[in-house]
DNA sequence: TTCGATAGTTCAAGAAACCCGAACTATTGA
DNA sequence: TCAATAGTTCGGGTTTCTTGAACTATCGAA
């Protein structure tokens, strides 16, 4: 299990972002990282939404997309919203999209 | 040619909105639009950039993520951004979109 | 009022992207 | 060392996207 890689959010086109942002199950997770701190893959979104495999591939394109950074623990992978760095490349966006709705 | 659908904006869910924007050509029509008034098909996004039937399929995309308004103009059709009440339905979104990069 | 040109839509099929079960890797605790 | 836990990777079935070809609609000119 090579360990992640974090693009420099420079290096992240909007289209990525939004493309990341554009899924349900991955606003979910975005919306949630938002509230807490850190958490992980299994409370990020919880079990009844999406089987694992899925939100592996979900915490994947948002960790592509500069959302996220994630840390090994244990056995267990946590992660949080790069909220700063993300709302200085992009300004005013996360912002728009958590208060939406 | 049926006349176009525009959809009430409380009916769009945020995430079709993050996701018409998210791809390339769609992004370009929204920016070519945000800086004109109105153009048409073939101006939105320059014939070089994707044949016309693409073009148009985008079009329908960004209608119904209530981001365009269409009307025909004899055999042209001419689309506007729905700048005011896309704002409204989602505040700072598409200003963040139109200033980021 | 018919014909040719222009503007764009719709259709269908091939290409690309996505989802998820199964198999695998890594770590921990007994 | 073994079983359990947390998550990744792979494969292939399904869905979505793209685009050429055929179609519809409108206009201007003969």
């Amino acid at each position: 299990m090579a360990e992640f890689i974090h693009p420099n959010l420079a290096d992240v086109p909007l289209t990525a972002a939004l493309h990341a942002l554009s899924d349900p199950a991955r606003l979910a997770m975005v919306r949630n990282l938002a509230g807490a701190g850190e958490l992980n893959c299994e409370c990020a979104l919880p079990s009844c939404a999406a089987p694992k495999s899925t939100r592996s591939n979900h915490l994947k394109v948002l960790r592509a997309a500069g959302l996220i950074e994630t840390r090994r623990e244990g056995r267990e992978l946590f992660s949080r919203l790069r909220k700063k760095e993300f709302e200085a490349r992009f300004p005013g966006l996360l912002r728009a999209v958590l208060k939406a709705e």
